[in-house]
DNA sequence: GATGAATGAGCTTTCATTCAT
DNA sequence: AATGAATGAAAGCTCATTCAT
């Protein structure tokens, strides 16, 4: 009866409920609903993921590790900083292009509902290897002098406020051109705050 | 027993409401909880708001335009560009040290849950205040040839995005210093990004 | 300060009351709809009733004895039985059509609503005076030997669930014609069902 | 636990609403009522019915095609008007003697709360069974010349609501006798109402 | 008489989770 | 693994009635 295997069952309930949850909110979406989207049973879902809340801690880091790998990607390459920013910039947008309920679970279910990721997610405990690569990210460019020494938080509010500002707005359907027009420009005004100060 | 004026009343509903939002959620607060920290009974909670997400999108603009005040007075005043930004970061940082509510219920509960405010709220409407003198602070610095002349949302997702990000972090615990301690920093990059290129 | 009458005020009630109770049925109807309807604080309304159930009960007697009079003067008329009961039809089809809400209070209201005529309305009490009349319209047409000797309760029933029925389904807009214009043959069905057999 | 069958427990739950609004109207009885007449928790109940209303809707449905069904069988006996008059009336007295839940719902929750069935059952759309079939009834006398031909809805009026009006005065306990005992005088007095006219 | 803020019980409905099959 | 009926606590909201002013 098996015919599809459980890791695929288990990867399709992710990807509902990726879906359902950027798009509805986390309260909004019910197990019915992402039961019913996959075609599965209530009370199988249980089979899979032991609470509501589980599942959406998995999503987190199941984003994180997705977003860690693009930007571990980017890092190793034998490029400038300024160069990188720019191909974290253009990686961003096209995932929330490609992908929106990626970002947009990030922002508006993970980063909004405390009370959801509290036990489990404490710190940065969900998102490591995301921020664990920004790190190295502006590490390296600090140490090649290519980005000025400052706080890792300020430089990281500033790159993933920024983005994920940008992504709000595109979502609130604001801004007047597409996210990839703005690639550029964003990049620019991200090095000139972070580069090193002559 | 009307020992409190009406208006008084409906103030403290909002200031209640605003801090159980802000720390619980919107889902997660309920009207008698809101009721109860004021010493009021659920009933007449629908005596001043209609229902829970009226309530919730007049917080929206009460912030807004509260926002919006403190940079209008900004704005009026006869210093740089770069001043002014920094007036703004520390405006926006003590807000959050004082009330964080305010900056917190702007982050986690209006930005993350659309169909709360969806009707009532389209585009800009419950927070045009606060984008309108946002707007005012770049047109001028614009045409006082201090700031690049860009997209203005590019320029605004930078500014509150970063912002946001930080009180963000600050909100997890993981900033290592105080919001204050980054007002210059984070002053100078958003000011190195958004200043006229040479 | 009491411009009007205490006894204005109450009948004002009483007609707001009875407009409202049957367009929208007595759950639907609150204290605050009729008080509001009249320009009337809903703390006032309780000197005038005690409370929304006595105040239905009123209407019943209002209406009872309003069509009571009505049969009476009918009653009192030199007049066969054929011709009583054509005007007794012409009449209450007048009332459906001038003052539907007395009418539709009657049906709607008092006949299906038990639990709130109960206690205060047992068997006839609240429609006596308009029953009353019913009975010395029948009883005379007997002992005029205009009409059959029969069972009053059957002919009453015929009588008045045929108007009520007729009332009913002009109400659901289910009639082709105005009620008017059914006068003649509902008085001519009812007059053949009534009269003495020979 | 499920030891009986879904449509079993649907219909359990359509015989214990019938009963229970028939007897203390829609909006006394409660959904808690309900499940526990039946023993079953409250959230079940919406397994079956998906609110209060779409139940009281399905429930005028069921009437209506039960006794669409009783006068059905009548209409294809080979029988005058005359006698058919007179198993109707049988019929439906027997009907308010065994299962008086029906007749009585019908009476005072459908007819009675228009604002309940307004949107869904339009005009006749939920009691078109039965509406149908007494029509049949009276457009086959009317073509046998047994019956006088008049307005459908005069006879209509005239024969349920007579009926309705009995057993109301029945329900009230008016009537000195029971209602069978009724059937003959009030099937002689619709026959000289409604056969045709010499 | 008049006002309307205040009360609080009670209603309909929802939903995460369980468990017998 | 899979099903989906069943549970029950809890939410948002309503409204008859009261009572201090």
């Amino acid at each position: 009866m098996a015919r599809i295997s459980k890791e695929k069952r288990r990867e399709s309930i992710i990807s509902a409920a990726l879906k359902l949850f950027s798009k509805q909110g986390y309260y909004i979406t019910t197990i019915p609903d992402i039961a019913e989207k996959i075609g599965m049973s209530v009370g199988n879902f249980y089979n899979y993921f032991t609470s509501k809340d589980s599942l959406a801690k998995e999503l987190v880091l199941y984003i994180s590790n997705d977003l860690g790998k693009s930007i571990q990607a980017i890092n190793e390459k034998d490029i400038s900083s300024e160069e990188k920013i720019f191909e974290i910039v253009q990686m961003y947008f096209e995932m929330a292009n490609k992908r929106p309920e990626m970002i947009e679970y990030f922002l508006r279910i993970y980063l909004s509902n405390r009370e959801v990721f509290g036990a489990g997610c404490e710190g940065m405990t969900c998102v490591s290897s995301f921020v664990t690569e920004m790190m190295i990210f502006f590490d390296e460019g600090v140490s090649k002098n290519e980005l000025h020494n400052q706080d890792f938080f300020s430089a990281f509010g500033l790159f993933m406020g920024y983005l994920g500002g940008m992504v709000f707005l595109f979502g609130e359907k604001m801004l007047p051109e597409s996210l990839d027009s703005y690639t550029i420009s964003i990049s620019e005004n991200i090095y000139n705050a972070l580069k090193v100060r002559s």
